[in-house]
This record gives C-alpha cells, sequence and structure tokens, in this order.
DNA sequence: GTGAAAGCGCTAACAA
DNA sequence: TTGTTAGCGCTTTCAC
C-alpha cells in the first residue's frame, strides 16, 4: 500500500493522492495553492488531505526546494532584556514571511558562535542575524562573505556586510553632555569590553565630550566589565567609590549594568542622584520602574530587530543586490537618577 | 561533472567521493564515524573533504533519517527574565546531545500555539517543550498526546504529559506564612490569569495559609493581571492602595510583577517594607539588586529548563517507556521586602 | 572494506 | 487540467 504509512506514523503524499484518487503532483498543486488545479479535483484533494490528517513532511520539502525557511540569530545573552526585545523584532518580520527563528546564545564565545554559524553552511538556516562581538565578525566575514547574514546592533561598517544599528558615538556624547550640563566633572565610564566595537565607539564619544568641555579624562574612571550583569555594575560601581576624588557621575553603557551600578552605590551608602548621578544606555522597560528612574540612552530595540530581519531577507531575495547598512535614531530620557 | 556544484555553491557528497576516488557510500561512512573503513581510504576522504570545503547539506540528511534534531520550545514572554533562564536550561541540554532549540514566543496566545506545535507534526521539530497555560496545552493533549512533547513549569498533571515543575500550593503557603509570621493579617495576592494552572495552584495556597491562621480572604485583594510585566504590578498597587483598610502586604507570583508593586507603591507615598511588605516569586537575578531587595520564593529556573530537555530527549530516545512527572524543590529566600 | 543502488517525501519539468 | 518521472543529497542495505 504505497504511501500508507512512513515510519508507523502520519501519511505521505502518495497516500492522499490515492486516497483521492489523483496523481501525486496534483496534490502538490494543491498543496502549494497553485492556480491550474480544476475546483472539483482540489476539493477531492483537500477532503482527503483533512479526513486523512495528513500533514506535509518539510523535511522533504526543504531538501527539494533547498531552502529551511529558518533565520538564524546569533546573540551574546538572551536573558538581557535589551537582546530579548530585539529578538522579539527579529521574530516578528521573520514569522510574518514565513520564516522560523533559530536562536543561538552563543555567550559571545567565538567557539560557539562558528559552531552555530556552520548551521548555516549546512543549511539548517537560510541565513543568519549575529549581534556577537566586532571581533567575531570579522572572523566570520573573512571565510564567507558570501553566506547571507547581516549585523545587528554591533557592526563593523568596513566589513562589508548589511548592518543595523545606531550612532554609538553620538549617542555617549549625548548622555556625557547631559551629565556636564548638570555640573558633573567628574564623571565615569562603565563599558562593555574591548571586543564590543560599539564599546569603543562609545568610549570615543565620551572622550570627546570630556575633553570638549576642557576635562581630562581620568583613566582611573574608565572600567571595562566582562558581562552586562547587575552584579557587574555594582562591583563597578563600589570600586569606584573607593577613591578620594570619586566620581558623582556614572555613565553605564547599558541599563542593566546602570541598575547594577545604583545598587553598588547603595551598598556603599551612596545616594542617587544626590550623591551620585547615572545615566545608563538602552531603555529597557525596567528603567522607568526603578527607584530612582533611570536616566538612559533609549535605543529603538524592536525595530533594530526589525530592520534587521527585513535586510536579511532583502538579501536573500536577491543575492547580487547590495543591501546598505543603516543607522536608527536614539534619544536621551532623562528621568530621575541623572 | 556530477555533484560538482549545487545550485551553484557548495558541493555534493558525490563531488568529494569523485576528488577522494571513492564511491559516495565510503564518504558517508567516514563522515559519520563508522568503522568499518580502511585507515587510508579514510584520509583520503577527509582530505578530499578539508581540501574541497564540503559541508554536509543537513536538509538531506534530515530526510533521509527522518529526524530534524531541532527542539520547540513554546514560551508564553521570552522577554521574562525567568522563562529566559529556563531557557538557558533548555538549550544547555539541547546542545549537550546534538539537538539545536527552535524558540518561539507564543504570547500565551492559543493560535500562535497551535501553529507553532504544527511544527511537530511537520516534522521540523523531533519534540517539544511546552511553558504556556494549562488550558492551552489540554488542547494540545487532545489532538495529539501521541506527539512527542512535555509540559515545563506549567503542567496539567492529569492530561499524561511528561512535565516538570514545582509545588506551587506549598510555594504559595511558604510565601503568606513568613508574611504572617511577621504580624501581617491583611496580605494581598497579585495574581496570573487564571488560564494558568499554577494561578490557580498558588491562589489555593494563599487561602489555605490565610484560612489555616484564622483568616477570611477579602476577595478585592485579589488581583488577577494578565500580563507580567512591571507596569502590570504597579497598576494593581496603587489599586489596592485605594481602600481604606489596604494590606500592608502584597504576595505576587512573580518578581517581575513584585518589582512593579514596589515601584507603584513608590508612586503613591508608599514605603517598602515600613509600609507595605511585598513578596515575589522565581528569584530572578534583579531581585537582589533592588531596593530594598526582594524576599521571594525560589525557583530552580535552569535545572527546571535542564530537566525539561531531559525528559524529552528520554520520551525521544524510547517513545513508549512512560516518562515521570517530576516536581523540584523551591524555597523561601529572605530579604528586605518581607 | 568497498561499491551499486534503492529510496526518504517532496516539487517541477515535461508530456499528454 | 492532470499524470509520469526525474531528481534534491543523503544513509543504508545488500552484494561483492
Amino acid at each position: 500500500m504505497p504511501g500508507s504509512a512512513r515510519g508507523g506514523e502520519g501519511l505521505s503524499i502518495a497516500g492522499v493522492a490515492q486516497r483521492a484518487g489523483v496523481s501525486v503532483a496534483t496534490v502538490s498543486r494543491v498543496l502549494n495553492g497553485h492556480s491550474n488545479v480544476r475546483p472539483e479535483t482540489r476539493d477531492k484533494v483537500l477532503t482527503a488531505v483533512a479526513t486523512s490528517g495528513y500533514r506535509v513532511n518539510e523535511l522533504a520539502r526543504n531538501l527539494r526546494t533547498a531552502e529551511s525557511r529558518l533565520l538564524l540569530t546569533m546573540v551574546p545573552d538572551v536573558g538581557n532584556p535589551f537582546y530579548a526585545e530585539v529578538i522579539r523584532g527579529i521574530d516578528f518580520v521573520a514569522r510574518q514571511h514565513g520564516y522560523f527563528m533559530l536562536l543561538c546564545d552563543t555567550g559571545a564565545d567565538p567557539g560557539r558562535e562558528r559552531s552555530y554559524f556552520d548551521l548555516l553552511r549546512r543549511r539548517r538556516a537560510d541565513g543568519a542575524i549575529c549581534l556577537d562581538p566586532a571581533t567575531v565578525q570579522q572572523a566570520l566575514a573573512e571565510e564567507s562573505n558570501a553566506l547571507p547574514w547581516v549585523a545587528c546592533c554591533e557592526f563593523d561598517s568596513s566589513v562589508g556586510v548589511p548592518y543595523v544599528g545606531i550612532d554609538n558615538y553620538r549617542a555617549a556624547g549625548d548622555a556625557v553632555r547631559h551629565l556636564l550640563a548638570r555640573g558633573h566633572r567628574r564623571v565615569a565610564l562603565i563599558n562593555s569590553d574591548d571586543h564590543y566595537l560599539y564599546a569603543q565607539q562609545r568610549q570615543q564619544g565620551y572622550m570627546d565630550a570630556l575633553r570638549d568641555a576642557g576635562i581630562a579624562p581620568d583613566e582611573r574612571w574608565r572600567i571595562n566589565v566582562n558581562s552586562l550583569d547587575y552584579e557587574a555594575g555594582a562591583s563597578a560601581a563600589a570600586l569606584l567609590m573607593t577613591y578620594a576624588d570619586a566620581p558623582t557621575a556614572v555613565f553605564a553603557v547599558s541599563d542593566t549594568l546602570a541598575i547594577g551600578v545604583m545598587s553598588g552605590l547603595r551598598r556603599v551608602g551612596k545616594r542617587v542622584p544626590h550623591d551620585v548621578a547615572v545615566v545608563g544606555f538602552d531603555d529597557i522597560s525596567l528603567a522607568a520602574q526603578i527607584d530612582p528612574p533611570l536616566t538612559t540612552i533609549a535605543q529603538p530595540m524592536r525595530e533594530l530587530g526589525e530592520t534587521a530581519a527585513r535586510l536579511l531577507l532583502q538579501r536573500l531575495a536577491n543575492r547580487n543586490e547590495n543591501v546598505p547598512g543603516v543607522l536608527l535614531p536614539h534619544r536621551l530620557v532623562v528621568r530621575q537618577s541623572a
């Protein structure tokens, strides 16, 4: 009995064809919504499908059409609310276009990153979106900028891969200038590690804003941490407060870090913003809820994700058209922490 | 030239075979690490693979082996830190066993849930882990408890599907008894919506703990919200505080809710824990960082995810062995909010 | 130890 | 409008 059972469960297209008294080609045609099928034939097939509980085997379809309809998303940390929101944006437009998202948490580790990227080469995914450090992106680009992938949030415009992000240099400058305007002269920077290009750009924005105000930045006030979690911010803040001439303001490059900073400050008896002002980055939903509400640089998180997905889809649709890099606007949100 | 190019890019196994001067069967054997290949032959193949940059086409392999090696994870909200951590656990053991995770954010919507679940039927995923409301799980179970899936965190032990979770009834009781021990008599409950069985169980735990202390729970103090985000907690708290005999303690079934509650309390000038005590649920990393640090019921988030993945893998390995339901321990973490 | 060949379930020429 | 058939690239008997 052809196509009646597959591996003991389910039915193949041949089984449906038999039930409907048509050929497999016809079944395939109605399944794929082709127009050149007589209505009555279509109905026959449709009822056969309905009564048999048939479900297309996408493994077979994928092989035949040579696409997986999966979009790979590589992110340093799914747990970070910023990334979570970007991911939502990606997922949204992916689904809109009939793709699903294969989400991979790389922990910013080049090894894991590489092995995930292999999913592209092995045809498990049709394209990829990478949010990992530029250093690992460069490595990817070297071995294969022929593969369809785009950079999101973190990008190096010189690697020749489509990207979407914000102007990190200006955004950091905006944050620092806000602090300056409030009269602060000793401003600390708590930054991601240097593998991120955005960290370098934000540091430059910080330095230049300070210099433009005639302030020589003290290097003890610049701290790089290798994780964006709360605890990292808290201990950085504690360290900062051990100096006799401790900073009166802290700019942290992530809201999670900034929230950690506030927590660390509290532990050593400092009050925000009275003793120390704090500015964060991202504007995650939590920023407005904590005490005091966090002043921060808002990134259009969801749009960042949506745009990345659209750029990728565009590359997929037209392999040789060259897709642009796009910069989205940020904005300073003044609340009570600074 | 057979197998030399596929769709203009890449090489098939036939191409490698040709380069190595062996048959495709032999190439397949070395690729899959079978032992019955002569070392010299193996080397020939390996160099051919290396020099040609060949990558196996997993679309083809998947069709042939009838498995996708993808695990579907359906979660109400990836943005919630609790779920994010559970997801990490799932991803960890999945990868350990050569599977990748297909993460789907259902928004607890039955429609989306169903369409995602279809990925299982269409062979895009080998198994699924569901964290969605029991009501939607029941629907899934009705149409197909033959499909390999397990429930995680949220489960109905009567649907006959493997599950992992905690004892929600006891956990809620523990939270309330802590409040009672601190002298509170007017204790509010801010709960998820009723579609979640865990919400019902926690409510029951709350009610019974109160009754056991001789307190008749006021139903104005029970609020159900349909989202676990901060704002939901904040407005619930605000509502509670409008009563003349406002509660002196609030038990929220999620830390995110509890943090929102604290924020809402602050807005109406109430101090925690002095005016109102707050207990949360989950013990996300943020709980220890806010001001005041949150007293909460800790769930073993990561283990919950890991266990779910293991249960699923077990089901996959042995379809007819019946896999148990497992309950993991929770514990009360006393900090300063109550 | 190695090769020839069948076939996984589907789509898309090509024929009729 | 419909059917026949040739693959997609791989794994796996079954011969040798």
